[in-house]
DNA sequence: CGAATCTCCTGGAGGC
DNA sequence: TGCCTCCAGGAGATTC
């Protein structure tokens, strides 16, 4: 389940491409979250790779040539991975989408679960529909206490699905959420606009700094992620409460608890983590 | 508007 | 070995 920190190691891996020409296109199963325009095979040869750029999950690849210009959208979903080859080799049942360089180099999609994505965006893609109402990236400036707490102001739902809606915040997932919760010393299921300034700056400082972790460590190690070399190269991350269900607290030592919020499995340690209005 | 629920999909794990 | 069920989960779509 690719995180934000995975994207950003798959945009890193995949930077060696930037100033090379489209060769060729290859779609095998067209149909990912939506379909994958069928006009790429098309469109994108001859087109030259400007740029690699990143938004929330997304990666964002910038094309243009004589024939004009656009943006190929990339979205991993949840069981996406993207490989740089040196060759093509023979595709795996797998793998759905090729993009072949001039010079040999292959980007290649897999994604079992096809909850990820593959577009072309033309014109201003700020105002594509996908990106135009995201919150700020957890990692700049722009996302600090005061951001937050007025974020939060209007909502009554937990703190952990607030911080995992990308209108509040991109690229907190549920790992990386309920980690974060942990190490701020905040019950996940804390109304959201129960917290106060001091809080939302201990959950700030925290998110950043265990995506920041996370990052430095070259994603986290799902088993189904790999980085772009094919290589499973990460080192299993230690988390504090994520999949510890009945483990030992590594702070207090009690059982880390666990329970469904909208849907999704949270972990947390019910004697670190408080409630409501907590200083 | 906010909040909760539904949905897409496949592979892996566990039960028997 | 096979079959069944459950679970994982990003995030848009839908409903209330």
């Amino acid at each position: 389940m690719p995180e934000l920190p995975e994207v950003e190691t798959t945009r890193r891996g995949l930077l060696p491409l930037v100033g090379r020409v489209v060769h060729a296109v290859t779609i095998r199963h067209p149909t990912l979250r939506w379909p994958i325009p069928t006009h790429l095979p098309q469109t994108l040869p001859g087109m030259t790779l400007n740029s690699l750029r990143r938004r929330a999950k997304y990666l964002l690849c910038d094309f243009s040539g004589a024939s004009g210009s656009g943006i190929l959208l990339l979205h991993l979903g949840m069981s996406g991975r993207i490989q740089l080859l040196d060759d093509a080799y023979p595709a795996e049942k797998h793998d759905h989408f090729d993009v072949a360089f001039s010079d040999g180099q292959v980007l290649r999609l897999r994604d079992p679960r096809r909850f990820g994505a593959v577009l072309w965006l033309q014109g201003n893609a700020s105002n594509h529909p996908l990106l135009a109402s995201l919150g700020p990236e957890p990692l700049e400036d722009e996302f600090n206490a005061k951001y937050l707490q007025k974020a939060l102001a209007n909502k009554t739902l937990a703190i952990k699905n607030a911080i995992m809606d990308g209108h509040v915040v991109v690229g907190v997932g549920n790992i990386y959420a309920s980690e974060s919760l942990f190490r701020s010393g905040i019950h996940p299921e804390t109304p959201a606009n129960h917290l106060s300034l001091k809080r939302c700056e201990k959950l700030v400082a925290e998110i950043k700094l265990t995506l920041n972790e996370a990052l430095n460590a070259g994603g986290s190690s799902l088993r189904d992620f790999f980085g772009t070399n094919g290589l499973p190269g990460y080192f299993q991350q230690s988390y504090f409460v994520y999949g510890r269900t009945d483990e030992p607290c590594r702070v207090c030592d009690k059982a880390i608890k666990t329970m469904r919020l909208g849907q999704r499995s949270t972990f947390f340690c019910a004697h670190c983590q408080k409630r409501g209005l907590v200083a």
